[in-house]
DNA sequence: GTCGCTGCAAAGTCTTTGCAGAGAG
DNA sequence: CTCTCTGCAAAGACTTTGCAGCGAC
């Protein structure tokens, strides 16, 4: 039921594309179709996953050195995209919003709150409930998300192995202790 | 079930300050217990709701004129009691956070889009679930927050009355249009 | 050609930090 | 007295905006 691996997008690029390209040109004032907002479009397909703006940038200028790309330009693609219901955010505190595809099934997120990962899931149980509570308030529903935090099975083995060498080394200095008293 | 309500603190000012105090004095380096501080822990107390840290200070300045208070003192206090668990933090988009005291059971929000106004619910099912949710993909869970978007039943009306006003001043429109064919 | 789009840099917004003086313990 | 706190202003991090030239249609 609950699904632990990154979904597969559920349309292909083409399809994708568009869809991208029709939205440009319904748009009120006709938008252009431009290389880089096919780029970007293309890389949030290609790279399956959250992203800060900041990221997904990187990523960009590494693999397209030839197109210069301007952060300016992620941001009001990345605007445009979560406008049009393209791409999705997430964010966190105060250190800003990443960014996925949006054409992939609902879900809601695991957070690690070591290393920043991000995992799926989706619970029809509990997407039931959220839009029965939004009723029962008289709240017409727009969205909704739900994050678990925690720390990821790989950080806590990460978090054990350090317990363990600080009471090693705990060890070492109290047996270094005994020698001194001797 | 779910209390559509404004809970009440659960706890007197009273024993929420010693705690505060407690807390204070049992630090590392034990930190002071200042006027400011108990200010803004006051005002957080008497003030049920959420604010961002700018609100907090506009209410902290216009009650406590003779006092002054700095916006800087406000971040670090409330990032002092978020850190000792006395108040929690729920974020939005780019636009920061809002901080409310924790001391409350715990709850999830319901968020108006339109308003920017909180609602709070608690739903145990929904509770129930993320715990499982968390075991099964190996997370240690530390939180979790579940927000609902959407519109509120207030700002539907007002919605639906802007909407009445566009359709009769169409009415009007086209009646003048027809005036000038005439 | 027309207008929207882009990169750049400058301006915003929100939050944190450095510092010298104030004040709690 | 000792150190932490505070206000202030400056610095940071992140995001948005203004503008002149570029490029899609």
């Amino acid at each position: 039921m609950n699904q632990p691996e990154q979904h597969e997008p559920l349309i292909s690029y083409e399809t994708l594309l568009e869809q991208f390209k029709d939205l440009l040109k319904r748009s009120k004032p006709p938008l252009k179709f431009t290389k880089q907002r096919e780029i970007i479009l293309s890389t949030l397909y290609s790279h399956s996953g959250h992203y800060t703006p900041e990221e997904l940038y990187q990523i960009i200028k590494e693999e397209n050195p030839d197109l210069k790309t301007g952060i300016a330009t992620v941001y009001r693609t990345l605007s445009l995209l979560e406008n049009a219901g393209i791409v999705t955010s997430i964010s966190f505190g105060t250190q800003g919003k990443k960014y996925e595809l949006g054409v992939k099934a609902h879900h809601d997120h695991l957070i690690c709150t070591k290393c920043g990962k991000i995992l799926e899931f989706f619970d029809v149980a509990i997407e039931r409930k959220q839009a029965r509570i939004a009723k029962e308030f008289g709240f017409k529903m727009e969205d909704h998300s739900l994050k678990i935090f925690g720390i990821c099975p790989e950080c806590q083995k990460i978090e054990k192995e350090r317990e363990k060498h600080k009471i090693e080394s705990k060890k070492i200095e109290s047996l270094q202790q005994k020698d001194k008293e001797h």
